[in-house]
DNA sequence: ACGTTACTTTTCAAAGC
DNA sequence: GCTTTAAAAAGTAACGT
């Protein structure tokens, strides 16, 4: 579990009496769920050698030209090319996505394949899902939300793309949220307070 | 059928060609969608603008034009699912909706949200069911909208477990297979809807 | 009529077809 | 555009029992 839901779990509520008219009635939660980051060694790879000393790789070059590299701990999947890039997925943090690509780079000194530099890190996507404590009126929503798409028979979340950060966030009817495309974990909380923000100013939530 | 079109397309020019492939195939699913002229001529619309647009570049023509007359019916409110247009146009519904999501996007159009009431007429029709039925079904949707249960829910489903509901109420013989069937939707799925009725409606 | 698994949507990088 | 990887949200679908 995050930090946050603890942290969040003791004071989940501001008192009605000290809330600002403009301030969200709740705190929402937010988890981050996966951490995509691109990676590289600088230096071409062998991704046969790899196979051949890593027994539990998937490699099918005719299907993807990425090795499949699977990490127990962190639990992550790191797909690595012959250019020496990499794209690490499954990481729950940043830090833990950097730690998971020099787990990949040592398990591969440690097989006898030789990785001259260390990796650079670049994140990529961050994909967090939250809660706001409220209902959401989607069809409303719908209406009123600039950028947003609403087709309960393609899919039950309204999608909303948010301009600043640019993020995309899916919005369900049980006030829960999917917030996609941040690069850096606050832009994950500026786009949910700018929404809830939104939200709140448009009467979209429905508190019990 | 498609003379004002073609009189405003000027003959020697590759969009001209364009046009006449995209109408000529919007007027064959014109028929086996039964759809009216106002949708047809609003879903030429929509694929004018989209060529203007340049969104026809490297994009299959066919699927273009479902998705143009998809989109030409959530505007009119007529009532035919990606399903239909599917099957009408041998294009997957996937291809369709996501050319029509690139619609919505690029033409920045904004759709009403589809009204399960008014999908009870077709599945109705298509399961041969009473004027009773239906005005009971259309009834226990607007209760189920004010409970803002519907939110999330695909208006086919909702509508299907409707009927299913009414045709109980009603005594009229029909099974969650008949209706589910006629509305494209699983009995699963009317299960399920109905559940949230229930409770909605203290049935 | 269950339960399980799997698919729908969004995001992003990688190399190649 | 497609292929692969991961993950959440909630709904629908297709299996098997």
């Amino acid at each position: 579990m995050p930090l946050d839901v603890k942290k969040y779990g003791e004071c989940f509520y501001y008192s009605s009496n000290t809330k600002k008219s403009n301030m969200p009635q709740t705190k929402p939660i937010v988890s981050v769920e996966n951490v995509v980051a691109s990676a590289s060694v600088d230096q071409k790879m062998d991704l046969n050698e790899i196979t051949r000393t890593f027994p539990d790789v998937e490699y099918h070059p005719d299907q993807f030209p990425g090795l499949v590299f699977r990490l127990k701990s962190p639990k992550t999947a790191t797909l690595i090319f012959t250019s020496g890039k990499m794209v690490c997925t499954g990481s729950k943090s940043e830090e833990m996505a950097r730690k998971a690509v020099k787990t990949v780079v040592q398990k591969l000194r440690k097989g006898g394949i030789k990785v001259k530099k260390d990796a650079v890190v670049e994140i990529q996507n961050i994909v967090a899902s939250i809660n706001l404590g409220g209902k959401i009126h989607l069809e409303q929503a719908a209406r009123t939300l600039p950028r947003s798409m609403y087709e309960p028979e393609q899919f039950p979340g309204l999608i909303h793309r948010m301009l600043d950060p640019k993020t995309v966030i899916l919005l369900f009817s049980s006030g829960k949220l999917v917030c996609t495309g941040a690069k850096k974990e606050p832009d994950v909380y500026r786009s949910v307070n700018n929404l809830h923000a939104l939200l709140e100013e448009k009467d979209l939530m429905i508190y019990d | 059928r498609l003379r004002t079109w073609d009189s405003r397309s000027q003959v020697h020019e590759p969009v001209d060609r364009n046009f006449r492939q995209a109408f000529s195939e919007l007027d064959r699913l014109k028929d086996k969608l039964a759809v009216g002229d106002a949708v047809i001529e609003k879903a030429a619309y929509i694929y004018r603008k989209a060529l203007e647009k340049g969104l026809v570049r490297g994009r299959s023509i066919s699927a273009l034009i479902a998705s143009a007359l998809y989109a030409a019916c959530r505007d009119t409110e007529t009532p035919r699912t990606l399903k239909d247009i599917g099957q009408a146009s041998n294009i997957k519904r996937k291809d369709i909706a996501r050319c029509y999501r690139l619609l919505l996007r690029e033409l920045n159009l904004k759709m009403p949200v589809v009204d399960p009431i008014k999908c009870i007429s077709r599945i109705a029709s298509k399961a041969g069911l009473s004027e009773k039925t239906k005005r009971k079904a259309t009834k226990i949707l607007q209760t189920a909208e004010e409970n803002k249960i519907s939110a999330g829910k695909d208006p086919m489903g909702l509508a299907a477990a409707a009927l299913y509901v009414a045709c109980v109420t009603n005594g009229e013989n029909k099974t969650q297979r008949d209706v589910a069937e006629a509305a494209g939707v699983t009995e699963v799925t009317i299960r399920n809807r109905y559940k949230g009725l229930k409770v909605a409606l203290n049935l």
